[in-house]
DNA sequence: CACCCACCTGTAAGTAATGACAGGTGATAA
DNA sequence: TTATCACCTGTCATTACTTACAGGTGGGTG
């Protein structure tokens, strides 16, 4: 039994804590950007001290996990550049622990377990990030995004508090998270299509053919098919039940 | 400038009050089926006293709002029958107010708003439910529906601890409650089809052709036309293009 | 101005899908 | 046993779609 079950993780909490955290969570809920969503470390730093905070995005593959996007908070630019440039990101053990169990971990714990040792890489070291807690969320139903959130200082202990806050916090920073990225992936897909393109996709998700959209637009029957050969292009789809699957993937037209 | 938005929200919670929010709304994240949900509503109790409990959820259209689903939780059934058999639920004034305003109402309040006077119907009144709050949240990314919570008794006062906690809390019951009826209809969508239907409905869904799926399930291209024609006549769409369309509004294929 | 782009249109050949006809098997339930 | 249902198969005529070819208009940008 993890302690998300335990009623009495809570206990761990005082009350002005308990309220910090609420208003967190209700903030998440109307994060439409990446902004809002950056809004709320610092009032998450009034719970408990980081210097460094990163948020990640990523999807399950075949191989491991991809990372789909990622905001960095407060994390040095160059740890983060030297990081993807060796490749950390995709061979860190507490990167694969989160992504697997999706605990709250605690570096020097974590790496306790794993290695039987506590020292950190010392990249880390020499930005100052020599203890780091990190949590994140599973893939769940209306998303298949695990996500993963690091808060990094020089020196944090680990305490039952912090896990605490951590697991009644992070799901709520995940669904924002999760939403804001698939805001902006909308807004990048939207452009594919020009706006005739759309219409014509929109009707045929009605069951229209191209003559019943022909005269909808009052175009002629070839147009349509010309906005439909490249609307197939554009997708990459090869016929119209794809072209249609692949557009409601990308959210360019309602699922409605 | 709604409470909402309001910072000095949480200053009617005490800290117990928060923390108690706090295990309600992380219960409500990993609510899967109707039980789950009304398990939530003995806890909410602890929070603030009712006797009656309800939660809709509805539908905006062209007329007004359809009603998908609702949960008894610990209304008498009675009021519900007559309600729904005199349609009270389509002409009442604090369901429509709820799903316009989507503010948290007490019904003396609204009818003294609406009407200048308090009197409430006999109906309520011969069940003791003389007072209620009703809150809900409205239609959002991520869920086109919106939803009603009614929480009533013989007397409540209105007071700004309770509308703060509704606040704080509703957004989450109605994340909760639309998830569970989403789960519901995919469910009982999933029997339409059969398997066979269903597979060839998913590479249907990749750009195959009844030619290509044939290869790919070992069956003659007549077998997979007649599996779509039988997909086509049971989600009563007339090509395929719209088959895949209504099979993913209606969760009978992965959006992936 | 030249260029790109969204938008529009035509012809035509080949391929795919629709919807009707007809029929057969095997498992499971009344 | 009779019935039902998922599953399977065939033919055939009609309609719809795909993908080439060819081209024209108007708006905006470098």
């Amino acid at each position: 039994m993890t302690l998300y079950e335990s009623s009495e993780t809570c206990s761990y909490l005082s009350g002005s804590d308990a309220i910090k955290l609420l208003e967190l969570i209700h903030k998440s809920l109307t994060c439409e950007m990446e902004d809002d969503f950056t809004a709320l470390f610092p009032k998450i730093q009034e719970l408990f001290p980081f210097k460094f905070a990163l948020a990640m995005l990523g999807q399950q593959d075949n191989n491991g996990m991809i990372m789909l996007s990622g905001a960095n908070i407060s994390f040095p630019e160059q740890w983060l550049h030297e990081s993807i440039s060796k490749n950390y990101l995709q061979v860190d053990a507490v990167i694969k622990e989160n992504f697997t169990t999706y605990e709250v971990q605690h570096w020097s714990v974590t790496r306790k377990k794993l290695f039987r040792r506590e020292d950190i890489n010392s990249l880390s070291q020499d930005f100052g990030m020599r203890e780091c807690y990190t949590h994140g969320s599973r893939p769940s139903a209306g998303g298949q995004n695990g996500s993963m959130f690091c808060f990094s200082s020089t020196s944090m202990k680990y305490d039952m508090r912090t896990v605490a806050i951590l697991e009644f916090l992070t799901p709520h920073l995940h669904l924002a998270f999760s939403h804001i990225f698939e805001n902006k992936q909308a807004k990048v897909n939207n452009a594919v299509l020009s706006s005739r393109e759309k219409e014509v996709l929109n009707w045929l998700k009605q069951g229209k053919s191209s003559w019943d959209i022909s005269v909808i637009l009052g175009i002629s029957e070839r147009t349509v098919n010309f906005h439909v050969y490249n609307v197939l292009q554009k997708l990459g789809a090869t016929n119209r039940p794809q072209a249609v699957a692949v557009a409601t993937r990308l959210g360019l037209i309602d699922i409605g």
